[in-house]
DNA sequence: GTGTTATACTTAACAGTGTTAAGTTAAATG
DNA sequence: CATTTAACTTAACACTGTTAAGTATAACAC
């Protein structure tokens, strides 16, 4: 009975083939640059098999997007280790989104700001993947609180407002890149750094 | 020889329509959602009769975004008033920009995220509008810096810190409106009252 | 091994898109 | 009144996302 299975594997394998396929022309083309019948060419199938593994367009981009989740939770979740500095590992942490966010500049910009255009339902659910990211970052949050370093008590605020900078950040380095920015490491290290002193007791 | 000066009212004035019924489908329906055909559907031409008026619809966009800008400067420049506490006018200036854009959500988006997408000479050019926008923000700062109120000396990189931290919470505001936000005000003061604190001496 | 069913994929089509080239109408000029 | 010029429209091109219908092939039951 093992037919079943290698079929399924088959249609896994493609599955994967239409996604990374989609993700290489988003970030490449732009999103809306992008047809269904260049991604069919790319893998060389009609534009219609497309629909037998994703719903629409939207969803498959939807898809494109949770990867990129895993990989930023990915990248954070190797930061964790040392608790003993927790403001260390928040200030870590921010830079990591920061710059994960710049080398993958179109990728970051499907998640968090093309892909809430077209699916009004967010993608940050419960249980989701883009929750988790946020949850890492409650957690650092969490902890620099607890050590009472930081004088807010709202584990909720706090953490809103350290993503209010690195988003912003991150967004506009992305998205006026030809504006006169401060030297570039310079400005994140003091996006961060004056966010956490604001945020100290 | 006011028959040429009527006819260029009339040109203005049917350009003016051409934007207004752009602008309106934009905000109301989406960029990519609204045609060419459509815009010229409500004002009662012809499609070809807008590229008469604007390059392409990206010209269009961009056109609307400059007026977007020029209301956005307006609302900023009538907070300059008292220079004596310059720490309180830019935080009054850090809510006004905040509120701009969650009032005209789909306004901000179409500026600040739509058009660089679209626009890669983005629009921040010397004498431009935006460049006005970001001016304000300079002299607010750079008061505060020569009070001796901010600790760092540099006007660039603090602007460009202030600019980050309102523009990110704005987008994260706009962009997942089903997120469990803190209440609203309250993360709003909180995030410009933190940048604000972080950079004082 | 043959007939049947289910699976995977494709072809053709619809209604729509931005944009251009050519054509038309009406107003202003000489 | 004839001619030029400006404003606008019609028709078309090459493309878009998506659906319905059709086709081949592989797996199954007997």
């Amino acid at each position: 009975m093992g037919v079943k299975e290698r079929r399924a594997r088959e249609k896994e394998q493609l599955r994967q083939q239409i996604l990374s396929a989609a993700r290489e022309l988003f970030v490449n083309e732009g999103y809306e640059n992008v047809s269904m019948r260049k991604i069919a060419n790319k893998i060389e199938y009609s534009p219609t098999t497309i629909y037998l593994y994703f719903a629409d367009k939207a969803d498959l981009l939807d898809s494109v997007c949770k990867e990129t989740l895993l990989n930023l939770l990915n990248t954070l979740e190797h930061l964790k280790s040392d608790i003993s500095d927790p403001v260390e590992t928040l200030g870590k942490s921010g830079r990591a989104y920061i710059e994960f966010g710049l080398n993958y500049p179109q990728d970051y910009k499907l998640t968090f700001v093309i892909r809430p255009q077209y699916q009004k339902g967010l993608g940050l659910d419960e249980g989701s993947v883009g929750e988790k990211v946020f949850d890492y970052l409650r957690e650092m949050v969490s902890e620099c609180i607890q050590q009472g370093i930081f004088h807010q008590t709202d584990v909720e605020t706090t953490s809103q407002v350290m993503w209010s900078a690195v988003h912003g950040v991150t967004l506009l380095l992305i998205d006026f890149p030809d504006f006169p920015w401060t030297e570039k490491d310079k400005l994140i290290d003091t996006v961060i750094h004056t966010t956490i002193k604001g945020l100290k007791a």
